[in-house]
DNA sequence: CTATTAATCAATTAATTTATTGATTACTTG
DNA sequence: CAAGTAATCAATAAATTAATTGATTAATAG
């Protein structure tokens, strides 16, 4: 009654480990964080991420061997996608769960604001002003549903997906700010 | 433009790796998994999980450090808790994320049903047959809301913190089903 | 003050993980 | 089929983590 139990709790929670594991590594959070932005080849995700090639290649498998992201081959690339939406969940979950939790994250968030000179965070009525005068533009990369949910005045929706089919169509020579939920998306 | 944003991220994914690595041992995940289940002190927590004493120890000390347990000093003991309620939903949307995504934990916990001979997991139409006839006793371990929103008929609710205390209440010499969430629960 | 008990610390060894390098495989194109 | 490119593999060195052991600290009771 006592050893059996054992092996099967130790088996499990081994399993549970995998997952662990596989989200305890700064490199493949980062990877996992693009990656709940869409899909992407190797050789985009190792220069988004500024790893090395082979490395980039290596974490991503061992996402793939905890099953949190799948791959296909689409010619010559290899496109890794999240295996599931509840992957990005979860991964933001953890996000969270560390925010609450640890007062570092605040601080590191904290200081790097500080440290964008020149970069200020635009504060919402002065942004608001500057869009009337249309000394700059606006974009919402958020998916569609979240802009129709509520957005700033005058902000032009253009998913991430979609951004660079419009490129061209934006208006030249002027700012532009890029917006989205939260501190984190320095694009 | 591109060195402190690298900077930035490196801090930030180091921060949530925290939370990962404290969730990327088998053993912490046990324990976290007792914790789930209410305040324990070290000695109690190494006997429950199988670990010496030191072992247990260093292991909730790196689960502290990552803020998700807490302690208080009690007399000659240590009472380790979660820090928060958060902490065992993450737990859990972990569980969850495993089982989804990993068909080894289906595959395993299949396993180790069948290998329970003479203690098949009672069928539910036998067990109210037995509960009619006074065979048995069932006790509900959940906590009392989850046990006022459906639970089966002629079962007691004791909400697990409370079993102490109900101990000598129960019936004498008869066998005793206590019953909760899922299959891991081999109190 | 001494003995006892719970917990932590410190040091060691074994095992695992990470990043790097260079070679190899697999697919596409001319 | 030969050349070029994306990705993986294989081998290594460096760093980190895990478990064990024995010593140490802190609270309590006699």
């Amino acid at each position: 009654m006592k050893n059996p139990n054992r092996a099967f709790k130790d088996a499990i929670y081994e399993q549970f480990a995998r997952i662990g594991k596989a989200v305890s590594s700064p490199r493949r959070l980062e990877l996992l964080d693009l990656l709940c932005q869409g899909p992407r080849t190797v050789e985009v995700l190792a220069k988004e991420s500024g790893l090395a090639l082979a490395n980039t290649s290596q974490h991503l498998q061992i996402l793939r061997a905890a099953r949190l992201v799948e791959t296909e081959k689409e010619g010559l690339f290899v496109m890794y996608r999240l295996a599931d939406q509840t992957v990005c969940e979860f991964f933001h979950a953890m996000q969270v769960l560390a925010e609450s939790r640890l007062a570092e994250v605040e601080q590191i968030k904290r200081r790097f604001l500080e440290g964008r000179e020149g970069m200020e965070p635009v504060d919402r009525d002065a942004l608001l002003k500057l869009v009337r005068d249309g000394a700059v533009t606006v974009l919402d990369v958020r998916p569609v549903e979240e802009y129709n949910a509520g957005h700033i005045p005058g902000a032009l929706s253009i998913p991430l997906k979609e951004l660079k089919m419009h490129l061209a169509d934006l208006p030249q020579g002027q700012e532009i700010v890029a917006y989205c939920r939260g501190p984190y998306c320095v694009l």
